[in-house]
DNA sequence: TCTAAAAAGACAATTTTTATCTTTTTATTG
DNA sequence: CAATAAAAAGATAAAAATTGTCTTTTTAGA
């Protein structure tokens, strides 16, 4: 369980890489999807999801590509699985308590909870920076 | 991103009731999907698995049915769950760094295993009493 | 021997994941 | 302005996992 897919694995892959890039220099998809083997399409799907929320900035047409949105000290590592995965939720019930008709009484709420915040704090801690430095 | 599955949430209400039975109260099956709102059928298949490693102990024909195979002080939410959902791995490359072709150089990898830890760690930290008493 | 109950196995619907392909928009350049 | 380059958007489809159900088998008790 928690296992991460393999579309939050290519978003990892794909957007280190370009954090590794020199500043400034503007990637083509194609060209990040080779280096990091992943389906071009795919990864394609994934940088439009971080360009929507600016952890990557995209230029269209000839001599377009992809740049980091911010400083690669700048962006988490949560910040980029929460991009492609969506929220970190272990139950249902953490986020609509409604859902969960045990509701008042249910002991094992706070626990979800808890390993909600728990990675969220080590994602958190790691930095793109962190993951492309040499 | 990190759901537990519905499996896992009946698993966990399932044995949650059982511990919160009278101590070598044989519980049917069937009531105990019905008092927890999973299809019976399907909480079989849960308790099938929890019997194979001893978590309940389980009794054939008439006056049949399950008991905690140990104190509930003495059963961690961490093998409940561990037991339907399988071992808790944010990353493929935790388990196998062989698929990994990043393998020596990925900075990812010491940070999935600390998740984990985090993660096992807090489940671990829980028992079943904690859960079903008053 | 009949009945009660769990175990085991085969099967099926639904949902999610993992893509691919086509068309559209935007920008550059000759 | 026309041609080209590249990302954005949308539709579709294959594969895998999830979420079940149904039937048969085994085991135990009355």
């Amino acid at each position: 369980m928690m296992e991460l897919t393999r579309k939050g694995e290519y978003a990892i892959r794909g957007i280190v890489y370009l954090a590794a890039q020199p500043e400034d220099r503007v990637c083509l998809l194609s060209d990040i999807a080779a280096a990091v083997d992943v389906p071009p399409t795919f990864l394609a799907k994934i940088f439009q999801q971080f360009s929507k929320i600016g952890l990557v900035k995209s230029y269209r047409g000839t001599g377009g590509g992809f740049v980091l949105g911010r400083a690669s000290d700048k962006i988490t590592l949560l910040e980029v699985v929460e991009a492609v995965e969506g929220q970190i939720i272990p139950n249902r019930c953490v986020v609509t308590p409604s859902e969960c008709s045990r509701d008042v009484f249910c002991k094992v709420h706070p626990v979800w909870k808890r390993v909600q915040i728990q990675v969220r704090d080590v994602l958190e801690g790691v930095t793109l920076k962190d993951l492309s430095g040499a």
